[in-house]
DNA sequence: CATTGGCATACCGAAAGAATATGGGTTGGC
DNA sequence: GCCAACCCATATTCTTTCGGTATGCCAATG
């Protein structure tokens, strides 16, 4: 069964002659006059009634003919289908983000993003840092807004901006006085630190201001998010580096300060699988920018 | 797009593999390769993506997966269905009869044509002497039962029975005391005549039947149907000489007499078109052909 | 009886399909 | 680290199918 020979057989059906629908199907009426019997051979009983007048369906024709038409537009509506998914028309996109970035980010870049690919199914995932490299590789996020960037060999990375490193203290620190707190003030005091920093290279950036800035902090405590880090600093603890974003989560008792003279920055992030083609990303990529500018 | 293509393209998908899809399908991997590539072409992206360890739909391709294997499907069940028709399993058949039939003949008949063709849908419509020919010759019915057959070039015909004639009397009538009536005894009598002759051919049978033994019975009333000539019987208008199966459907008071010496008879025929070929009217016959024999 | 309108058949050139042979890239074993 | 195995892609050739032109057949019409 061929979908061919199926639409010239429609064609005839509505014409009720094989000359008139050869003339819309725009060819000769021979060859569709062979179709059409082929199309008989291959059911086994005859489609049509031949009349002096036209051509007219027996019942048997009328059975093909119900579920014809469907077929017919079955197909082309997979087709058009398969090119709007392709084209970013319609689809699905599986945003995962980092929990950092998800209120200074989000709020602005899901409107956008409705707006932009109207369409599309949008999924939000949220990220942590040891997974989202796994979470990209096998496909479960199509992109994933981060801070820093990933770096693999399969996934591809947009900068889209920075965000500075600030001091986060209780506000009944002394420091918290300050409008900006200088580098020096912070020798010696005790730290709230990410991670390991070969296992998080927010942490190591860290590890690389203190570093370049020959400052010594001890670490008070070692903690898996930037949310836990600053309850630690809220309960005494120490103080923590984070980047200026997390000032959008932080509880109420947390208070951000400028490092005078350190604009070390972290940067913000969309990756994807390499071979991952859908433009769905360079939208996404376009929104996201947007909304990362106006931070 | 072929439906060729689109079933290559479900096998491969399915099997996640040219090559394995090429062993389902019976043939070479390259021309398989080919078409998939061909299909792409056609929809404007790649459907799949080609990893080291096979073939994987992209989201266009889920896409057009999901609705291929419905057109398959309905496409198919197109072919079956109209096989189907043309074989007799499926399909429709519309039944016309003649009214004096209905009582004798409906109650057996339409059982008998419930276990003979399940899955056809059965239509039953009541047919005038006069249109009964122009039901067939538009197709409104398909199969008409008869009496007496129609004679038409377009038409074929098939006696499967015969109702002998019989004298419809009042109950109270001297003749009624008879077991059966000599047609002597109708000498004179007033007649309820159906149609003229000329329009009707069991009305000429009568006539011819009357002829033939020498009686003239004056026409008392020219009706329409053989019940209002057994209504004008009722009420003493005359006699009526009516087919044997009218009895079933005789009012009150009313009896039927054979005639001792005239054993005419009306044919019971199933007529359809000559150019309706479907296998339900042979079956239909057979129905018919066995619930007339035991009347 | 000729003309017209409609479908079917015959034949030919063009296009598409399928098979065989082969290339190229990746994986996994030794 | 090289070689064999696996899988998809490409090239070439042969066959099938398709579409077009020319023509035939039949019925209806005047």
């Amino acid at each position: 069964m061929d979908l061919r020979r199926l639409r010239y057989f429609v064609a005839v059906a509505e014409a009720r002659s094989v000359g008139k629908a050869a003339e819309r199907l725009r060819m000769a009426q021979p060859p569709l006059s062979v179709q059409i019997r082929k199309l008989e051979a291959e059911i086994g009983a005859p489609l049509f009634r031949r009349g002096t007048r036209g051509m007219d369906l027996t019942e048997a024709g009328q059975a093909l003919f119900a579920r014809a038409g469907e077929a017919l537009a079955l197909a082309a509506d997979g087709a058009e289908a398969a090119r709007a998914v392709a084209a970013g028309r319609r689809g699905r996109i599986s945003v995962g983000y980092m929990f950092v970035l998800a209120n200074a980010v989000l709020p602005r870049l899901i409107p956008e993003l409705r707006r932009s690919i109207p369409g599309v199914d949008l999924d939000f995932a949220e990220l942590s840092a040891s997974t989202r490299e796994a979470r990209l590789l096998d496909r479960s996020v199509t992109v994933a807004l981060c801070m820093p960037a990933i770096h693999h060999p399969e996934i591809q990375v947009a900068r889209i901006g920075a965000q500075l490193f600030m001091l986060a203290m209780p506000i009944r620190s002394p420091l918290a006085r300050l409008g900006s707190v200088p580098m020096a003030r912070l020798q010696g005091r005790p730290l709230i630190a990410l991670p390991r920093p070969d296992q998080d290279p927010a942490s190591s950036a860290v590890t690389a201001l203190l570093r370049r800035h020959q400052i010594v902090m001890p670490v008070a405590g070692r903690v898996e998010t930037v949310h836990s880090a600053m309850s630690l600093v809220l309960a005494g603890e120490g103080l923590a580096i984070l980047p200026a974003c997390a000032q959008l989560g932080a509880p109420r008792g947390i208070v951000f300060r400028r490092l005078r003279d350190a604009t070390d920055s972290i940067d913000v992030a969309v990756c994807w699988r390499r071979d991952s083609h859908s433009p769905l990303i360079r939208t996404f990529l376009k929104c996201a920018e947007k909304v990362v500018a106006r931070l």
